[in-house]
DNA sequence: CATGAATGAGCCTTCATTCAT
DNA sequence: AATGAATGAAGGCTCATTCAT
């Protein structure tokens, strides 16, 4: 589980590395990971191909497959970079609210802010889920993780009682609504960023409450 | 494009046609998309190969090229045959509706259908939403109309007023439901089948009404 | 099973073909083999890529895989077709003799022939018998049909009865003999090229009569 | 070349080494062509990773640079090795022996254990003669002094007279059959093992006496 | 209108070799 | 003497697309 400066920072705006002649193992991964999602956050999963990994990274193409067997293997890696920052990041968030609104509030905020820096990543996500076994496999271990962060959370803050099907839909409304608004769809639409916010505001602390 | 019989129809289940020498350019073209809409809903987008198309409907490789200038069109065609065959098949359900708890009941189970049938190239749909200019025109033209019809929709059933905004949530939320149970991920999840209709047909209804 | 003018032609010598655009998929597959076996024949199996293949052969890359799933295929075909030519020309000759001195001698020197023609591809066989199980196989396979042909020529011939296994032994020495011949072993070894043949003209009378 | 335990050792089973960090550099040569030569002899020298080579030995990559230049070089070495300890363990047998059916049947079955024991690094073994200049000369030079030491055997033997070429006819023959015996081809022929041994004796006899 | 052989850019992957430590 | 991270040329193979028939 990685999570640390270099990809929890914004994946998409990190400068491509000099080259660094020698390294640690660990260093080097992180760099091809975090060079990973930076490409595949700019043009997809299949956009991207693993000589650019590595080149974008500053190593050679065979440093790639010395650390990953293959680009499914450095996906999940990043995913799951992605998906520790996150969660790390929601909960340093809610450790230190009260006032419910103002939690709902930034939460929000976050989340908007990860999907869109994880935009391209995200987009290429479900095509994954759907042709690759190893990758659902994985997804699906997310959600059923975030099911169960959801319940001990409102267990936690003494909201009200939901059944994890209620939380399943609520997921998958604040997921979908957050990625429209990474890929630019609301001003496209002519939606109002600042009314979808609120709205999403209220949905989400009426689960915490 | 044309809303027929071979792509309202079941596009995962319908065979592979027997070979069609010299038919209507229609006639050619539609057989193609269908060939189209089955593979991608197999396999996605990335994984159908133009190729083999072709041969699935019948054809030889020269005559994709005959009528598609590229695999992108082609799926902008299947795309829109699956987006015409559903808004026609909501449009029937919902003209002989009454009760409204009746009627959302269909509805849902309509979108479950269609999002079943169409999983495949739904979910290739989000990646190249995001990876092609086009496809996203394309889509997010869809989306407009869809606010569109909602918006007429309540008002031609007296429901009360909703921002656009209200709209496009309801709308992602009910997309991605349908997309998670058509991909198979409810009982994976260990969620109720049957609760998460009822609670998507509560949603729609108080669309309605 | 193919044997073809352009294949039991010198494979060494033959010229590469100019662009042809579009041929029976029948005639493909025979330049392919062909390009292939003066290829192998020129830099072994290991030293002859699959694009080179092509090249030579006056194809594009994807050709080759149009016809041959890999490169093990097109060495198969090519040392198949060595095989039949060469018993196709070994029968041809055995047909026409009486002379027990001088059928011997003609069927060194086509042995010769056919083992300085096929020098690279034979080089690399024995190796291929032992890492790859499919050419293991193949190779096995043909190694029974020359002993079946041995016994049966000698039936005819009124030859005196042989076990399989001197039988195979006879056919291991004159074959490593001829390669040692193609591999210009001879000069380089100051042996005398006549005196090897004579011998050699000796082992095959003594294994016909 | 010294001829040492680890190598004229069985190189197919020796076990992996335990790390050796330093010794002298006789020794990490050793080691180096003892894991080599195993490695050569599991999968072929296009099989053998020169990476790992030096991790079959315990050594590193850079380890394995510094003793050899290339590749090939190793594999000379092992070549070497095993031409060393054959011929010392010929003529070891060879020296007690006066009967000559007795010393035939074990230059036979001793011939037969090496073939064995080096069976892929002899795959290889033509096809290296074929393609590289520098493996083909030390071939060469290892045959030159074959048909040396049996000339000089025979007249200490008193055997009877015979040609170089006659000589070599014999070298070839018994090569191709042991690696033949090696790769298990006899009984995948249906030929029976100990007809084959005993011709082989027979043949070797004749050479001797 | 239809065919299908042919194209070739481009991606994935391996592995012999180098070199800073 | 030894390490092992890094290199990068080279090769295998795919697949969207073209075009002569």
């Amino acid at each position: 589980m990685v999570v640390n400066g270099l990809l929890s920072a914004h994946p998409g705006k990190t400068l491509k590395s000099s080259r660094p002649r020698r390294g640690s193992p660990k260093q080097t991964r992180e760099r091809l990971v975090a060079a990973a999602a930076r490409l595949f956050n700019r043009v997809g999963y299949h956009g991207t191909d693993s000589n650019r990994i590595a080149e974008e990274a500053g190593y050679s193409t065979g440093t790639f497959y010395k650390h990953f067997s293959d680009k499914r293997e450095i996906f999940l890696a990043a995913y799951e970079a992605w998906v520790s920052s996150e969660w790390q990041a929601l909960s340093a968030e809610l450790s230190r609210g009260n006032d419910s609104e103002a939690v709902a509030r930034r939460l929000v905020m976050l989340s908007i802010d990860f999907h869109t820096r994880w935009r391209g990543l995200r987009a290429s996500l479900l095509e994954l889920v759907f042709s690759d076994a190893v990758v659902r496999r994985f997804y699906r271990e997310q959600r059923r993780r975030q099911l169960e962060v959801m319940r001990n959370l409102r267990a936690k803050l003494g909201g009200p009682p939901r059944s994890r099907e209620e939380d399943a839909i609520h997921l998958y409304t604040t997921e979908r609504t957050f990625d429209a608004f990474a890929q630019g769809e609301f001003p496209d639409l002519g939606l109002d960023r600042e009314t979808v916010i609120e709205a999403m505001i209220q949905k989400v602390r009426s689960m915490l409450v």
